[in-house]
DNA sequence: CAACCGTGGCT
DNA sequence: TAGCCAAGGTT
């Protein structure tokens, strides 16, 4: 495969868009409140709610000074809210661990709560200008058509980090490009549903391309349906919370016209036990 | 590894 | 409209 980084980077540099997070001197708490939100939720969803957060929490410290339920309520409607209690999880460990400032070592930072391979890396390298492979579902998407030809990647697997990792620059600064150029491409042109490979800057050496395009097929997972599942209930109950008071509401008061009672039995016990909720009594509120 | 975990916009 | 999709992580 020929060589892309020079196109991507030459790319990126005129194409990037205007986030928030690459602007200078953002800061890796900031990176990191954004990587959270970021996961699986739209960029343009997240930065509004991230601006939010960081006016409220500057640093780790502060937010670790606050309750879990001030964590959760502030997350709103983006969507898993366990990223908001495992952030504010991660913001005690950095705390208690770290003094306060967010590691820069990877393994550091895969410890902490809610970060795994994608985030760690993109704070050690987007926060820290390390060198690491930066892999998430674009970047996957990217190489699977442009390096093995096919149409959709396949499930994510660990070997996509070295994959990734071995067409990174030598240099630090240019490995970031790299890493961020080719998300950016799969966010903005090489997208799944359809694809605009007449602006692609490595369309001349896309190997999905050179073999015409063909539908390799897709052996990805569907996505489970929402309307009437487990999560639609919990999300519902979560909803009531966030909008009652410290004290929460009675249990029995919780989306009490819910069509399921046992989806609704379900949707409460499991919240408890993930920690989002505690049921103190004979009432439910968010984690004190 | 497969299943599970929210929410909203787009086609 | 119903399904797809979104800067993933944990169990």
């Amino acid at each position: 495969m020929p060589e892309i980084s020079a196109p991507l980077i030459a790319w990126y540099r005129r194409n990037a868009r205007d986030l928030p997070w690459r602007r200078a001197g953002f800061g890796a708490w900031g990176v990191l409140v954004s990587e959270f939100m970021l996961q699986q939720t739209p960029v343009t969803r997240v930065i509004p709610h991230l601006e939010a957060w960081l006016a409220r929490w500057p640093s780790p410290t502060s937010l670790a000074a606050d309750a879990p339920a001030e964590a959760v309520r502030q997350w709103a409607n983006l969507g898993y809210p366990r990223r908001a209690l495992w952030l504010h999880r991660a913001a005690v460990e950095i705390r208690d661990r770290h003094g306060g400032i967010v590691p820069r070592d990877v393994d550091a930072l895969l410890s902490l709560s809610g970060v795994g391979d994608y985030t760690a890396r993109a704070v050690a390298v987007f926060a820290y200008g390390d060198r690491h492979p930066v892999v998430d579902t674009n970047t996957r998407r990217v190489l699977a058509r442009a390096v093995e030809g096919r149409s959709q990647p396949g499930p994510p697997a660990r070997r996509d980090l070295g994959a990734m990792s071995d067409r990174l620059p030598g240099d630090p600064v240019e490995a970031a490009i790299v890493n961020a150029a080719t998300m950016e491409l799969g966010a903005t042109v090489c997208v799944a549903r359809v694809p605009r490979c007449d602006t692609c800057p490595i369309a001349h050496v896309c190997a999905w391309r050179a073999a015409g395009y063909p539908d390799t097929g897709d052996d990805r997972r569907r996505q489970a349906r929402y309307e009437g599942s487990d999560r639609q209930a919990r999300g519902a109950v979560l909803r009531v919370l966030r909008d009652a008071s410290a004290d929460g509401i009675r249990s029995v008061e919780l989306i009490a016209d819910w069509a399921d009672a046992a989806q609704r039995d379900r949707a409460i016990t499991s919240l408890a036990d993930d920690g989002l909720i505690e049921l103190i009594d004979d009432r439910a509120r968010l984690p004190q």
